[in-house]
DNA sequence: TTAATTTCGGACAAATTTGTCCTTTATTAT
DNA sequence: ATAATAAAGGACAAATTTGTCCGAAATTAA
């Protein structure tokens, strides 16, 4: 559905969201840590993410990353999304056809515009505070608890 | 969504069971020109149509591809993107999590779940007759009408 | 039987995505 | 100022996906 690189996005400013705030910023390597992620391919998702204004960072020392409180309210799962993986998911064709639309459609146009519509919706109607929300409960995990 | 050779995969099946039957088979260059993929890569992906009995083929004069009367009906989309995909979009977790499941859910499993039931059901309620309907009334288009 | 035709199948090549390594830049604390 | 720390950024490498090429195998018709 998505690149490895948007899930890696998605999981790691879950993380810092939840886990960090400006006053308590955290590294890259204890974020690829705590996501299962390699760490220098996490460092390139996370300066698009900082590029995009959805993670903030500060170099040196006691530097790192974190997420505003305004962010964590505003951002959705689909700016994430939009940010690393581009639009594609949001109009692009169900068959690839470079022209696909209502008065040119693909066989499997009208099927696909309904699951489009409805991942759109989650994708945009999902903030970064609904998410924390289940994190914070325990109900839900970015790692196997072993 | 679907990869490059799954959306090859179904615009070539359609192709081929719209314009083609058993005794009127029609070959490779014949196809890919209808769909506009490149030749040899669309070669490729009937081989695993055809080892999946999605598609059948002879070979020699006169030889080429052609779908069967019962499998139009009895083919669905999803077993299209199953022979080529596998069935990491009906299964895989939506952020990469190797072991994602209800007891240990990830924070956008339910709203993942959804998406992919909707998607599923989709897919496997969808079979190549009903696609074939909308190409032969010329409602739908597998290559832009220029 | 021979030549022509068409798919099959393997090896190879290009492009993209994923991932690594190392140097530079900015910041902090001593 | 200097040293230590942490992100930024560029070059490179591996893996996967996409795409090409060409000979082999099968079938048909002359």
């Amino acid at each position: 559905m998505f690149s490895k690189a948007c899930e890696y996005a998605i999981r790691a400013t879950l993380h810092i969201a939840a886990h960090a705030s400006i006053e308590n910023k955290i590294s890259i390597k204890e974020i690829a840590s705590a996501i299962d992620s390699p760490v220098a391919f996490t460092a390139k998702i996370l300066q698009q993410l900082v590029k995009n204004n959805i993670v903030e960072s500060t170099k040196g020392p006691s530097g790192g990353f974190f997420v505003l409180e305004e962010t964590i309210h505003k951002t959705h799962l689909g700016d994430i999304v939009e940010a690393i993986d581009g639009d594609a998911i949001f109009r692009g064709c169900g068959l690839g056809l470079a022209s696909c639309d209502a008065t040119c459609p693909c066989p499997v146009h009208n099927q696909f515009l309904t699951i489009r519509n409805d991942l759109s919706t989650m994708l945009q109607g999902t903030t970064l505070a609904d998410l924390m929300d289940g994190l914070h409960k325990g109900e839900t995990f970015l790692k196997r608890v072993s």
